[in-house]
DNA sequence: GCAATATATGAAGGATTATTCATCTTGAGG
DNA sequence: CCTCAAGATGAATAATCCTTCATATATTGC
């Protein structure tokens, strides 16, 4: 992820000694922080830097400028969540696809609602930012690990492949968004997981050629 | 709607002359161009007055801050989309579910990508904004809109209604911003909103007993 | 122990912005 | 035509914020 960091966004230097790494994991939770507690517009480079208990100066030794910031801090998160969905997806190549899509959904559901306030900040703090770049390197990862699950189905082939498998995570990414932004009980969220899952699979299966 | 915008971001007075309207009508249109031309954290009074060729004095005539401005600006546009979900259920009550499901799919679509700029801009104004309560007056509306519908299906009865209704917008909600947020080209969209619309459909049809 | 390098500090500069208010202009009603 | 309220103005205020840089401290390699 992120070989090309837009120029202006790019980070400054990377750490060379122990404790400038602390220092970066400290500016990092602190952002998130930060942003939980005051939201974005109240997120300023002193108060990052206050909560992180280091000097402004230091975080500009760092990072450009406050974007480039925030810009990192997504950059963490996407590689991290790209990450885990590739796990899931390479661990279950040539099972059933009914088990394919639970594991597909539980993997993203997981991730996005272990620490939903995090997910809640990091969505806010990616507003007006100029990630394009990082979404569409983490949709190719994520697209890529998906087919290559789907192809490897040991009950189904798929006619329009990319048409299904686009639809398919659209719809998993966005539902989840939208369920979890609304911040309903967890229980009622449970349940509509489960259907969300029934209704992935009910969609391939119609999708589904035989083999 | 909105009949209780919370007191620190209720607008400050109603029109009462004609010059008035056209005024609040040219404050809006502007925060948005403002929006889309320049972003959120560009968004500054003096620009929006500017653009909509007023002094900022007025603006803060009609509004007492600029949280105030936006968090209106979010009311009108909810209230339009409530609108049309709400007539697009009740023009074809009684139908079967298919002709619902495309019918509620198209309605939302149509709405959201008709000016997809200004609803991509309309969602980052609403980042950082106290607007929960609109989404919750949102929500309501739509959900008695949709229930009545499903209920009034010619060839459908669904064993737990509320579930499947909150399913089924979550699914569409969410599944229709993920796709536009991304650009794709608009031939990819409109296939992967007819595989939407399919994918419901599948999942009505799992969901329901015969009537 | 001693350069040389990496890392940290935080006051100060420069720029921007939200909001107010005293004043002026326009429209409505009599 | 005249009066009064509604509407509009925009310079001034007060606050906040990003970013820099000259200086200080810590670490590494030798």
């Amino acid at each position: 992820m992120a070989a090309t960091a837009p120029r202006h966004l790019a980070a400054r230097k990377k750490p060379r000694q122990a404790r400038s790494l602390v220092t970066l994991d400290a500016i990092f939770e602190a952002t998130i922080q930060v942003l939980l507690a005051e939201g974005l517009n109240r997120l300023t480079t002193t108060r990052v830097a206050g909560r992180a208990g280091v000097s402004v100066g230091t975080m500009y030794q760092y990072f450009p400028h406050k974007q480039a910031l925030l810009y990192a801090l997504n950059e963490r998160y996407l590689d991290i969540l790209a990450s885990k969905i590739e796990l899931a997806c390479g661990a279950i190549h040539g099972a059933p696809v009914a088990r394919m899509v639970e594991a597909l959904v539980s993997a993203y559901w997981a991730a996005k609602t272990e620490r939903s306030e995090v997910t809640r900040a990091l969505y806010r703090s990616a507003v007006e930012l100029d990630n394009d770049a990082l979404i569409a390197a983490f949709a190719l990862r994520v697209d890529a690990a998906s087919i290559a699950m789907l192809e490897s189905a040991a009950d189904a082939r798929f006619a329009d492949l990319a048409l299904v498998n686009a639809t398919l995570l659209a719809v998993i990414f966005g539902t989840v968004r939208n369920v979890f932004e609304r911040q309903l009980p967890k229980s009622v969220e449970n349940r509509v997981r489960d259907e969300l899952t029934a209704m992935c699979l009910a969609y391939l299966s119609q999708a589904a050629r035989a083999p």
